[in-house]
RNA sequence: GCCUGAGUAGCUCAGUUGGUUAGAGCAGCUGUUUUGUAAACAGCAGGUCGCGGGUUCGAAUCCCCCCUCAGGCUCCA
């Protein structure tokens, strides 16, 4: 593909225009001409390389390539040991503008290039080279491969060319690069400390959960600790809900095919529906979502629209086949439980509605202490059911409710549910990956399909309008995000095990058991560490264990009816009486704070 | 589901040009130690090397199938 002779000129507005150019922009220029030098390289290292597309992407940047033989890590360093030559050498990036023609001659070998040459509308397609190596590209690029100061590659992976499942997998190398060594060092050191916070990883260590060959793939297993935390939560949630007129209820775990025919899951969620079971004649399938449940309830009176809006909120456990590929620790599962409740409610009702929820969302949210998210708000998709008219209205009114509350938000064109609009609040975890935390979402087409309706002041019948949502997510991910938020070092009133009793010798024991038993009649949790080791290792161990209090009581403590108090965060307290320490305990427990003072 | 890589004791990991009864630390058990704020000491026990097939005189090691996991892609009501 080399030996062509490019005139030079966009590198020179760019340099004219360097000035203007943020430092965000000028990373991100870097960052492609990063991959447009690892295409290089690999061209170089496999000239049978054919080449999709290489673009900037957070930290860095990748490139796809199809290869006829599979690449391993260990082509890496090769690849980046040419990569710095190609640096070294500092060589100008050049760029010109050619016809389509001309493209498609220099690309004849190259089918993803020119498949893209095809679906450019303009006359010109534009060029950029550096060294033996051109590519088809909007630009713009750095002056010259020297300007790449710091790059890492970090993986390979299979990608669908243009995204697309049903079409030819190429392999993709990702790299990472930044504006200096440093800043690439602290970003991989970064990344360190995040693997350090997975919630798989804590999941293990803290005791939390576990998931089982045996049982199957993305099927969960609470343990004591990991339950304790869930429980905490769930009587918090139900707690909050009942405060702010949710009726909670409880719906069986299978139900009818038929069921779901009418509903339409039958028809459009079919893949992700376990098989049917025969049950005496009739086929039943474990439940993929609450809402059936919550509209035969709704169903089972005539309602008045003086008794709307009616909110039925359900723990409810589903069950919901995901593809092998796609199971994540708890953040994707198979089976996991919903915190979830269906408003049903008049149409002048619904904006009041979503403003409540959103505000209930928020105060989870706060309570947790997440203030990382972002808030989407997903409109009208091609295929749709209901009238445009009344998505039109249902989307405005979501976004009348989030201005109530002054709430930042973006839209999300095309991306709602082909039953309504939604708003989606999406978490970010340690890795800096989001994930889908609270959800409402407006729908036509349940209450449609199942006659739900109310009798209106006007003595006729209407369809109700319907909401879905979520505040939570599902309790798998939404304490998988807690794990990793906290880093396990969850604050007290969620701690498993939230003061550890540590008596100093045996004949200590005693004493620590009256402490213990004193605490737990407060309702707080708390052990005694009575083996016969020493001090250092219980303290080790209520340390790796992120036990918020240590009581350390020893001869001095026993003389004085006095405790010494650890936190986990190596601090020392000064020496105090137990009811004091009650007193800390408890009020840390109730008002749910999360630092230890 | 697709691509690449991985799977050795409860956990973290050693162990390949294929060669005796597969190792270590931690955890567990037993004993000694009674300890003052992040690992006392000694001994014991613990493995069909993910499953199943194959190649070979001989397989943790090489090949094939399957399962699971990791990172991506696609998907995520």
């Amino acid at each position: 593909m080399g030996g062509c002779h490019l005139i030079d000129v966009r590198t020179i507005a760019m340099i004219l225009n360097q000035d203007h150019t943020t430092d965000d922009k000028k990373l991100e220029i870097t960052r492609h001409s990063g991959a447009h030098v690892m295409a290089e390289a690999v061209q170089s290292i496999f000239p049978d390389a054919k080449f999709g597309i290489g673009p900037a992407i957070e930290n860095g940047f990748y490139y796809d390539f199809g290869l006829p033989h599979p690449l391993t890590p260990d082509d890496l360093p090769l690849i980046e040991t040419k990569m710095n030559e190609i640096i070294a050498a500092n060589v100008p990036f050049a760029s010109q503008e050619v016809t389509k023609e001309e493209a498609r001659r220099l690309f004849a070998s190259q089918p993803y290039k020119l498949e893209l040459i095809d679906e450019i509308p303009d006359e010109k397609v534009s060029l950029y080279q550096q060294g033996s190596f051109v590519d088809l590209c909007r630009g713009p690029h750095v002056r010259s491969t020297g300007e790449i100061k710091a790059f890492k590659l970090v993986s390979i992976a299979g990608a669908y060319w243009r995204g697309d499942e049903h079409r030819l997998m190429l392999q993709r190398i990702y790299g990472v690069a930044f504006e200096t060594k440093k800043a690439l060092a602290e970003y991989l050191k970064r990344l360190e400390e995040a693997a350090k916070r997975d919630h798989r990883k804590l999941g293990k260590e803290l005791d939390l959960f576990s998931i089982h060959d045996e049982a199957g793939p993305g099927l969960v297993h609470w343990h004591p600790k990991g339950a304790i935390i869930r429980r905490l939560i769930e009587d918090f949630w139900r707690d909050e809900h009942i405060k702010r007129g949710y009726d909670i209820v409880y719906t069986p775990h299978i139900a009818k095919l038929d069921l779901w025919k009418t509903s339409g899951h039958w028809e459009f969620y079919h893949d992700y529906l376990y098989s049917p079971m025969e049950v005496e004649g009739q086929e039943y399938i474990i439940k993929p979502m609450n809402c059936l449940g919550h509209i035969l309830i709704y169903k089972t009176k005539v309602r008045s629209y003086r008794e709307l809006p009616l909110r039925y909120a359900e723990l409810g456990t589903v069950y919901r086949y995901e593809r092998s590929g796609v199971l994540h620790g708890l953040s994707r599962v198979r089976g996991f439980t919903q915190d979830d409740a269906h408003i049903f409610c008049r149409f002048d009702q619904l904006e009041d509605e979503v403003v409540g929820v959103l505000d209930l969302a928020r105060f989870m949210m706060n309570t947790f202490g997440f203030t990382n998210y972002q808030v989407l708000l997903a409109t009208r998709p091609e295929k749709y059911a209901g009238s445009a008219e009344v998505w039109e209205e249902a989307t405005e009114i979501l976004g009348r409710a989030l201005a109530r509350l002054n709430i930042n938000y973006n839209i999300d064109p095309g991306e709602g549910v082909f039953y309504g609009p939604k708003i989606d609040i999406k978490l970010e975890n340690a890795l800096g990956r989001a994930w889908q935390g609270p959800t409402i979402q407006v729908d036509f087409n349940l209450p449609q399909r199942f006659d739900v309706t109310y009798i209106g002041e006007d003595g006729k019948e209407h369809l109700v309008a319907m909401v879905h949502r979520t505040v939570l997510g599902s309790m798998e991910r939404f304490v998988a995000s807690l794990i990793e938020h906290y880093g396990g070092v969850f604050p007290v009133w969620l701690a498993p095990l939230q003061v550890m009793v540590i008596p100093v010798a045996d004949r200590h024991l005693d004493y620590a058991y009256k402490l213990e038993s004193q605490l737990r009649s407060k309702g707080v949790r708390v052990g005694v560490d009575a083996r016969s080791e020493r001090l250092n290792l219980k303290i080790r161990q209520a340390q790796l264990d992120k036990v918020p209090y240590m009581l350390v009581v020893g001869d001095k403590e026993v003389a004085n009816s006095t405790i010494s108090v650890r936190l986990r965060s190596e601090e020392q307290l000064p020496s105090q009486s137990l009811d004091d320490f009650k007193e800390t305990v408890t009020m840390a427990i109730a008002d749910k704070i999360t630092d230890l003072k």
